[in-house]
RNA sequence: GGGCGGGUGCCGGAGUAGUCAAACGGAUCAGACUGUAAAUCUGACGCCUUCGGGCUCCGUAGGUGCAAAUCCUACCCCGCCCA
């Protein structure tokens, strides 16, 4: 099924705009997906998400099946409906979580059994629970159960590891329906080349609708990171998205960009502006310059008394009015407003800056 | 005036002779965070340091003792109760 369209191809670089035609509408890419993993963008609304200019949003299998349940959200209509976002929605498998969550959690030949945090419970993954419960969940783009090992890991571990992976894939590609519900593979294999292609390559047989590169950006230096998603971009189909799970930093989005990427989802801005880190764009400094952006602690004494709006070019009323003092004040008091307004402002920022890569890609300029 | 309790680092609050520059909170100052167990976590937090250590310190002033935040005496404050 034809769910992706490639636009255009930069004549300077791997980067590519794109479009990906989903049961809740088309967004472009490339893309940037605001998490909710529990099914809300932590502090904010979806009509806030939306209203900031986000297209798709992440949230998670795992966590969902926990609380509240996937039959709950079935109950409901969909995901969509039980939280109300009517666009794009992916959901990680719970891969992630093998990863995060590896002292509770343990690899059988046919899943994952995990002991739950909240309440003890075991819950058994594997690749046909997983898109049973994506399918409860309604998600539009669905994500295979893998392993995400961490960093380091041993070639020998992560020659079996991605051997299973590629069985797990298969079997949920097997017990896909053909209900528009679109299904992405994992790409694994640490930082060895030969593992990546290896990965690669078996997903591609299988053939899905997408491809993610998966287990980057765990603590890997950040060359190895773009070694691999450039030794990948020719051996990935180039009429499929390619998603970099997990990243990143502004820099790293770009530098994935101009070597081929089309996705991404990453908690940095929802969570560390949680916790007082404000991205910046730093105005009239082109994306090829690593200084485009600067994050600042806003808690820290130096801005205590800095009356300059928060962002002066923001399209949200609020980030203009209010001062950085002011959020300066809001974070030392803990008051709940200045986690709502880090996360308004660090949104905005990344889903701008995505705005900004597919014009300068338009412009061949990326 | 009498009785009792109490005064510890920025704040709260342990400690009641040596292992005390003094637990634990908070505040403060920094840092981390990458398919979210994260409104979380880590470090610093008397002064100085060649990082070995040195100096000052537990209301104030004396005293005992090898050794005192810890014991004794006096004084100054604070709280509660009785007159």
């Amino acid at each position: 099924m034809h769910s992706f369209n490639l636009l255009k191809k930069s004549i300077i670089s791997a980067a590519r705009l794109g479009e990906v035609i989903t049961n809740h509408g088309v967004f472009k890419t490339p893309v940037f997906m605001p998490i909710a993993t529990r099914a809300a963008i932590k502090s904010l609304t979806t009509d806030e998400v939306k209203n900031l200019g986000a297209e798709i949003i992440l949230s998670n299998t795992y966590h969902l099946m926990m609380r509240p349940g996937n039959e709950l959200i079935r109950q409901a209509g969909s995901l969509h409906q039980f939280m109300d976002w009517s666009g794009p929605i992916l959901t990680d498998s719970g891969g992630y979580q093998v990863f995060s969550l590896a002292k509770q959690r343990k690899i059988l030949v046919d899943g994952v059994k995990f002991k739950s945090e909240i309440d003890g419970q075991e819950y058994y993954l594997t690749p046909k629970k997983v898109m049973e419960i994506q399918a409860d969940l309604g998600s539009d783009i669905m994500m295979v159960l893998d392993e995400c090992a961490p960093y380091p890991s041993e070639h020998k571990y992560l020659e079996e590891s991605i051997k299973r992976n590629a069985i797990w894939a298969k079997k949920m590609k097997d017990e896909k329906k053909d209900n528009g519900q679109l299904l992405f593979g994992i790409v694994q294999g640490g930082i060895y080349d030969d593992l990546r292609k290896e990965s690669a390559e078996s997903l591609i047989k299988i053939g899905f609708d997408g491809y993610a590169l998966g287990g980057l950006t765990i603590g890997e230096p950040i060359d190895n990171t773009y070694q691999i998603i450039e030794l990948l971009n020719p051996v990935l189909p180039l009429d499929k998205p390619r998603y970099l799970m997990g990243a990143g930093r502004p820099e790293q989005i770009v530098e994935a960009v101009k070597r081929g990427i089309d996705m991404f989802d990453c908690v940095i801005p929802t969570r560390e502006g949680r916790h007082g880190r404000l991205f910046l764009r730093n105005k009239n400094i082109n994306l090829q310059d690593k200084n485009f952006y600067r994050a600042i602690q806003i808690a820290n004494n130096e801005f205590s008394a800095n009356f300059s709006p928060i962002n002066p070019d923001s399209n949200l009323p609020e980030l203009k009015k209010y001062t950085l003092a002011y959020l300066h004040h809001l974070f030392k008091t803990g008051e709940p407003l200045a986690q709502r307004l880090a996360t308004l402002n660090n949104l905005e920022i990344y889903l701008n800056l995505i705005k900004e890569i597919r014009e300068a890609i338009a412009q061949d300029n990326l």
